[in-house]
DNA sequence: ACCTGTGGCTGATCAC
DNA sequence: GTGATCAGCCAC
């Protein structure tokens, strides 16, 4: 084996233009091929590298952990060895002490630790300290991941796992004996599948069957869809029964778990990490969940209705008609296989789908591919300024003192059905003021911000020009997948001057920021309202209103109402025209529906189109709208007259009645809080807990409600969806009622329907 | 040990 | 019944 890789050959294609060159946004060593970079002791990281047609090679480096420190007292009493040298600039973390391997740098930080009564990351201590020692060694070297590659370079295994189910139970437990693993099947990027089958093979010789096919095809990454939750979970107890282990490391490793928590958006999921040392273990459904944060389009995070949205369902996969397939078809093996099968393929198109951004990113960050998934753009950012100044020998600031931020404009001027309307929206607000306005941290003593951001946009626009001239679709589709990754770091500029966890963060410019934004929209408002149009909505950095004339709906009329206004912004502020539309209903802030000129319904915000809502009561609601925005709103009480005779039938499927809750506590956690008052009571925690099941935050709850009274405590009429029975069936048909006419009363005189008589009369 | 932000709406529960 | 509070979801 090689001690140092630059002689390694790498097959890399040439990316088409040469923004790796920029040192502070993709580190000073350029080092093309890193696939995965391992500690392999205290004092040695291994590098898992690409050499020649498609070949893995390892090499070692050196690993030399440091910390930062304010004084260079806090190490007096400490025994160990230490090396410390005094950086430059105004920066309090002034000292960068290194240990001569992990371990001694973990002992080093529990003396600062005790010394100054402070942990690592609490906003007082007066040191920092990171544990993640992959991450330390990019830091340190400037190397990162992917260099040189694109993301097909990349060796990829997809992984499922069929499970039996004991009569009697809803759910597999690798605990219990019978319910063994039926088939396992794997997809490959070079083509290669196969489905492991009970039938032919012992449990413990079908895991290591699949240990066989991990070796023989050495991916680069094992992805499956809730692989950290359940796949690997299930084949690490089953294994264990045999005294096995799951040897999946490059160097035949066995792979390791410990608990983690992921925040996701507003939640906080409780997902173990794995590790198979030299590769990347890669869950789709974790990726879903961000994809989610922003799209909010999915029903559910289940891989087949994942599959769906993404349009990449395999063709193979047998019609089931209606119910859940693995339960319906458990008994016939034919079927198991080719479903087990269709779902490892789907796993890898979603992987092609919804990783290359985050691969892209690793060519950025000195984080590992799995850890570039799970943390925050503004820790993601943060590592660059850490790297630069590192390199350059320059101190740290400390984080910064927490104060409120303003945020943007909300108002709604006008209620009900409006039209037509047009959607003004300033591009990229904050990123341009920033830009315009040159505003950075005041701490940033080395002038980093304003050089990526405008380096950033430049990369933006390059690829995008480039995208337009792409010879191939291959070409055009990691274009796109550049322009976009760049687009998302942009954006996430602002939300790092106003971040809690930064340390060059700057809560006075975020400010000002925000401040200048909201001038500049308010100055938008007042020239719309200058030429005779009336503003219907705001938020933050658009506008819908309705033009003071006809013509100026037209694309043409409203393309040079748009430039008018644009001509009175400041400069570097650009008003684009982001829709037009035939009619608008204005409920409240933040919530509205539109329809456009091709009779497309969307609708917009929480208090109309929820996933906490019932399907039922969703799917009313978007055909109410759909009528009341064509102007056919006297069909609208049929509509209702119809939605609640099919209550009164049954007609409805329980999965539209149901409703779907993600848990945000633990259960003990949701115990203790209801035991103190600091909570109330809520129906998908009563469930969960009365399920048994190990439930964990981010994991999700369907219940319906049973009893006869339109009135029912949910909490204790809730019951799973799971058991429904369609013989007997107990929907609260009563208190379905009553909600969908709460819904249609709220509603209906919004759009301008007379509810008439007795209905009148009874407000 | 980990962590980007503010603003807004609704439903369920519970105290009054 | 009413209002307060919490939790959950969503827009940007």
């Amino acid at each position: 084996m090689a001690t140092d890789g630059r002689g390694v050959g790498v097959e890399a294609k040439a990316t088409t233009f040469a923004h790796e060159s920029s040192p502070v946004l993709y580190g000073a060593d350029p080092r093309p091929g890193i696939i995965a970079v391992e500690p392999l002791s205290d004092r040695v990281m291994e590098l898992v590298l690409a050499g020649p047609e498609g070949r893995r090679e390892r090499i070692r480096q050196n690993f030399v952990p440091g910390l930062w420190l304010e004084r260079r007292e806090l190490l007096a009493g400490y025994p160990g060895e230490v090396s410390i040298m005094e950086l430059a600039g105004d920066g309090e973390l002034r000292f960068y002490a290194t240990a001569s391997g992990g371990r001694e740098l973990d002992q080093l930080q529990r003396h600062l630790k005790a010394e100054s009564g402070e942990s690592a990351g609490r906003r007082q201590a007066p040191y920092l300290y990171l544990g993640d020692r992959v991450h330390l060694h990019l830091l340190a070297t400037g190397q990162t991941l992917f260099k040189g590659l694109v993301f097909e370079d990349l060796k990829r295994l997809a992984i499922d796992i069929e499970t039996d189910c004991a009569p009697g139970y809803e759910f597999s437990n690798p605990e219990r004996e019978s319910d063994r693993i039926l088939t396992i099947a794997v997809a490959g990027s070079d083509g290669f599948a196969a489905v492991i089958d009970a039938g032919e093979r012992s449990e413990p010789e079908m895991l290591a069957e699949l240990e066989r096919l991990i070796r023989e095809h050495d991916p680069d990454m094992i992805a499956g869809h809730n692989l950290f939750k359940f796949d690997l979970e299930y084949l690490r107890v089953r294994a264990a029964r045999y005294g096995q282990e799951l040897r999946w490391g490059r160097d035949g490793a066995p792979i390791r778990r410990r608990p983690s928590r992921v925040m996701v958006a507003e939640r906080v999921l409780d997902v173990p990490r794995w590790e198979a040392r030299g590769r990347h273990l890669i869950d789709t459904w974790l990726l879903v969940q961000f994809y989610d944060v922003s799209s909010r389009a999915l029903e559910s995070f289940a891989l087949k209705d994942v599959a769906r949205h993404f349009g990449v369902s395999a063709s193979d996969r047998p019609v089931i008609e209606g119910a859940d397939v693995p339960a319906v078809h458990r008994t016939d093996p034919a079927r198991v296989r080719a479903y087990n099968l269709a779902d490892a393929r789907e796993v890898d198109r979603l992987v092609t789908l919804l990783l290359p951004s985050y691969f892209l990113q690793a060519q950025i960050f000195p984080y590992s591919l799995q850890n570039v998934v799970v943390r925050g753009n503004a820790t993601k950012i943060n590592s660059l300024f850490v790297r630069e100044y590192m390199r350059q020998g320059h101190a740290l600031p400390v984080l910064p003192e927490i104060t409120e931020i303003a945020g943007g404009t909300t108002a709604v001027f006008e209620q009900g059905i409006v039209g037509p309307v047009l959607h003004a929206d300033v591009r990229s607000l904050y990123p341009s003021i920033m830009l315009a306005e040159n505003i950075r941290p005041a701490r940033d003593e080395l002038h980093l911000l304003p050089g990526l951001l405008s380096q950033l946009r430049d990369f933006r626009l390059a690829a995008r020009r480039a995208m337009a001239a792409a010879a191939t679709p291959v070409e055009r589709h990691h274009l796109d997948a550049l322009q976009s990754t760049f687009k998302i770091l942009i954006n996430s500029f602002y939300g790092y001057l106003g971040s809690n966890f930064a340390n060059w963060a700057d809560p006075e410019a975020a400010n000002l920021v925000t401040r200048r934004g909201r001038e500049i929209v308010s100055a938008m408002l007042a020239g719309i309202r200058r030429r005779n149009g009336r503003p219907i909505e705001v938020d933050t950095d658009g506008v819908y209103f309705v033009p003071p004339d006809p013509a100026a709906a037209d694309p043409a009329g409203a393309d040079a109402f748009i430039a008018e206004l644009g001509g009175e912004l400041p400069a570097g502020i650009q008003v684009e025209l982001a829709g037009r539309y035939r009619a608008m209903l204005s409920y409240k802030a933040k919530n509205y529906a539109l329809l456009d000129w091709e009779g497309r319904l969307t609708i917009t915000g929480s208090g109309l189109r929820s996933r906490g809502v019932e399907r039922y009561l969703r799917d009313f609601l978007y055909e109410l709208l759909t009528l009341a925005l064509a102007g056919r709103g006297a069909e609208i009480p049929a509509l209702f007259a119809r939605a609640q005779s099919r209550l009164e039938s049954h007609g409805y499927p329980i999965r539209d009645l149901a409703k779907t809750e993600t848990l945000a506590d633990s259960l003990p956690i949701y115990r203790a809080k209801v035991a103190e008052g600091a909570r109330n009571r809520s129906a998908a925690y009563e469930l969960a807990l009365a399920s048994g099941r190990d439930l964990r935050p981010g994991d999700q709850v369907s219940y319906y409600v049973t009893g006869n009274s339109p009135r029912v405590m949910v909490a204790d009429a809730a019951r799973p969806v799971a058991a429904w029975d369609p013989a007997r069936p107990d929907e609260n048909a009563a208190y379905y009622r009553a909600k969908l006419k709460e819904y249609y009363e709220k509603f209906a005189p919004l759009v301008g329907v007379d509810l008439g008589g007795q209905e009148a009369f009874a407000f």
